[in-house]
DNA sequence: GGTCCATATATCGGTTTGATATATCCGCCC
DNA sequence: GGGCGGATATATCAAACCGATATATGGACC
């Protein structure tokens, strides 16, 4: 049993206690969104799957509460959930905006190319400041368990990226000061060929 | 006309100079893949549709070479290039399995935790690798564009994430240190428990 | 009794991914 | 000159994913 990505999210949950999708989304959007999303679209149909396949079931729990199927992992479940965790494989895909502006911004005179990091730096202390609040809200655990961990590393990223993003916007000002009007005078035009062997 | 994600990058690419849909994977692959990829499911049907709203167009370069069709930008295009360069928007998205393995990891025992924070560093430390090979394969250039800070921010990303998965081996080291036979003990069933009330 | 919000499932169009099919051109070696 | 392999080039597909929204019920509050 193959596991999609949804699905070891959906049983990394239920390792924990019983929920139902909604229960799923919402934990999801307050915790691993940060690093994995997952959308009702694609936890209610996975559900289904997984219930199918035996690796979680529908919990029957007294008292008609309104639709609401509550699942809770089963043995194979956890096994398939312990398997993937053991595996070795790791993808990483960053999807940032910023970047592919800033990456493509000699289409653009150099005064507004600190705009955009500018932009960047918002975005990242945004990020920064809601992982803080998670951060701060949680009550004293003994032991540090591993989410806390995921959570410094969030906290660190952002930070990070914020401190790049000021370092960058100081050399641009800096180099906008020395060329002489090198701010004002290059603009449109000359992007259009200045690109031409960009080859990160 | 608002751009699509992938429309942005192939207008972002033709804005440098001619290029076919195979040119412009090529170069995604080799630049933008590190923060923003594209395949060609997505390329060719864009080029087509980004050609019939008259952003880009075929250039009629001489001599049939095989099927090959060269795109160049247009002045609307260029125009809606730097629309979208300076519409402000700027998302941000991070799939990182190993977080998110390692958000799950109480299912494991504590001596297993550890390997997961290896094969990420192993991770970031390849990608680092590849592209401190780019940066190097760089021929000098004045001014320093802004496809190099993007590439700055490719190698610093990554180094920084080495940092943290090394400083967290350290941790889960000496934790695992203390606590007797922290490391042995613990393990398979109680995981299943443990989490009832992560919340990041 | 009515209103509002949280809970809960379901679905849809559009986008993205990753792999693969198909075919041609070109250099190279024998 | 003939055949091989690799680079060039376009096209397509199933599956996954995303974001928004439709629909409906339960409970709280006045």
């Amino acid at each position: 049993m193959d596991l999609t990505p949804t699905g070891t999210v959906i049983l990394g949950f239920l390792s924990g206690s019983e929920m139902s999708g909604y229960d799923i989304k919402t934990r999801v959007d307050e915790s691993t969104r940060f690093f994995w999303a997952a959308s009702y679209g694609q936890i209610y149909p996975e559900l289904k799957r997984l219930a199918e396949a035996g690796l979680i079931e529908p919990s029957d729990q007294p008292g008609g509460e309104r639709g609401r199927i509550a699942y809770r992992i089963t043995g194979p479940g956890l096994e398939a959930l312990r398997a993937w965790l053991l595996n070795g494989e790791s993808t990483m895909e960053l999807r940032h905006e910023g970047m592919l502006k800033l990456f493509f911004a000699d289409a653009l005179p150099r005064s507004q190319r600190v705009e955009l990091v500018r932009a960047m730096a918002e975005l990242h202390r945004g990020k920064a400041d809601r992982l803080r609040l998670v951060h701060e809200a949680q009550r004293p655990v003994e032991g540090d368990p591993p989410w806390l961990a995921v959570l410094r590393f969030g906290l660190g990223f952002n930070q990070w990226a914020i401190e790049w993003c000021d370092a960058e916007i100081a050399r641009l000002e800096a180099e906008a000061g020395d060329d002489a009007g090198g701010d004002i005078g290059t603009v449109a035009g000359g992007g259009a060929q200045a690109g031409a062997d960009r080859d990160v």
